[in-house]
RNA sequence: GCCUCUGUAGCUCAGUUGGUAGAGCAGGGGACUGAAAAUCCCCGUGUCGUUGGUUCGAUUCCGAUCGGAGGCA
């Protein structure tokens, strides 16, 4: 009997969530919808370990590639987008499979936020930006503990973002922050069981990463970030620019870095975003969770299954 | 062979006018509601190279010794 509850497999880079995602797919015969915030952008392929083409011919994937580099993409675009996509393929009686990095974006699919309307002012937020960096980050988290001081309270003056966005919500709706998050909340739409993945010693997932940088670069990613360049993409200041991979292959290639000191770069890098990515799945209490490295216990797949089924 | 400098946290280095030491990076943990591969918070005991001596007390001063860098022959 099949389970109709989507499929959420979650974990840190290079834990193989794809690979166990794809065989979900195949085995359950379900389409693949992407959780990541990078590989949405086209032509961003080999430094977002994107899924070959090859893999997108054996398992339909979706929410890839589906917008150009210089666009600032966001969760709430990603979530309408997100849920649209699995709307429709359930209307067509397609399952689903979620897999990517982004805790965020998962949440937003899986979640009791609702992201739907539209708040965002950018001059107010390059307003804000320019205060924090003339009169210091604490003046205004002053403004904010001014108009919402719990929301002051859980922000560290520090958090420059998180502050503007406070701020800004405040500007665009009338509402505080606090208020507009409880005004937010809904029921989850969707069933699901989540799977994550993780190792039991840190090293093996180490590893996998090192790994992964080395292959990158043969695959051509230096080719791949000069041609993005060259389109006049990866501003800094664009998200697609900040990415893992592509900042610092920009450094070696305007000579700021050896080639080597770029590829440590970016592994450290990835660690770092590695242990940020368990941190927020190790909140949930309803993540199962898979050691990858854990010797006797069968492959990742058929413990996938078991629990799938247990869980029907 | 002689002379000078140097040896302190995984790495790069501060420092103690003698009372057993602290930054950055790395690492670990955490937070996360429209930038999230982003942003932010917390966590520093280590034979102060080894070994003698001086001293109430040495990582700090002196000697020897071992390793590293440079200079003169």
């Amino acid at each position: 009997m099949e389970n109709k509850k989507i499929i959420s497999v979650v974990g840190p880079t290079a834990s193989g969530k794809s690979s166990l995602a794809m065989k979900l797919c195949s085995h359950f015969g379900r389409d693949l919808v992407s959780t990541d915030s990078m590989q949405i952008y086209i032509g961003m392929d080999i430094g977002t370990a994107k899924p070959s083409k090859e893999d997108q011919k054996l398992v339909k994937h979706h929410l890839i590639d589906i917008v150009s580099p210089d666009i600032n993409y966001s969760v709430a675009d990603y979530s309408s987008a997100g849920k649209a996509c699995i709307n429709k393929l359930s209307s067509e009686g397609r399952g689903v499979v979620l897999c990517g990095g982004t805790g965020l974006y998962e949440q937003s699919i899986l979640g009791k936020i609702n992201y739907s309307e539209e708040i965002s002012d950018l001059s107010y937020r390059a307003e804000l930006e320019g205060l924090a960096l003339k009169e210091g980050p604490e003046y205004i988290h002053k403004m904010l503990e001014g108009i919402d001081p719990e929301s002051a309270k859980k922000i560290h003056a520090n958090n420059t973002k998180r502050v503007i966005r406070a701020l800004e919500i405040y500007k665009t709706t009338g509402v505080t922050k606090t208020e507009h998050d409880r005004l937010n909340q809904t029921e989850p739409e969707y069933e699901y069981i989540r799977i994550g993945i993780d190792y039991l010693d840190r090293q093996n997932l180490v590893k996998n990463i090192d790994k992964r940088v080395e292959a990158m670069f043969e695959k051509g990613l230096i080719d791949e970030v000069s041609s993005l360049l060259r389109k006049g993409y990866l501003a800094p200041d664009t998200t697609a620019g900040q990415a893992i991979g592509y900042k610092e292959t920009i450094e070696y290639i305007n000579g700021i870095l050896s080639l080597e000191e770029a590829k440590e770069k970016i592994k450290i890098s990835t660690r770092q975003y590695a242990k940020r990515q368990l941190t927020w799945f190790r909140k949930y209490d309803d993540v199962n969770w898979l050691f990858a490295d854990k010797e006797p216990n069968g492959d990742l797949f058929t413990q996938a299954l078991e629990l799938i089924e247990k869980d029907s």
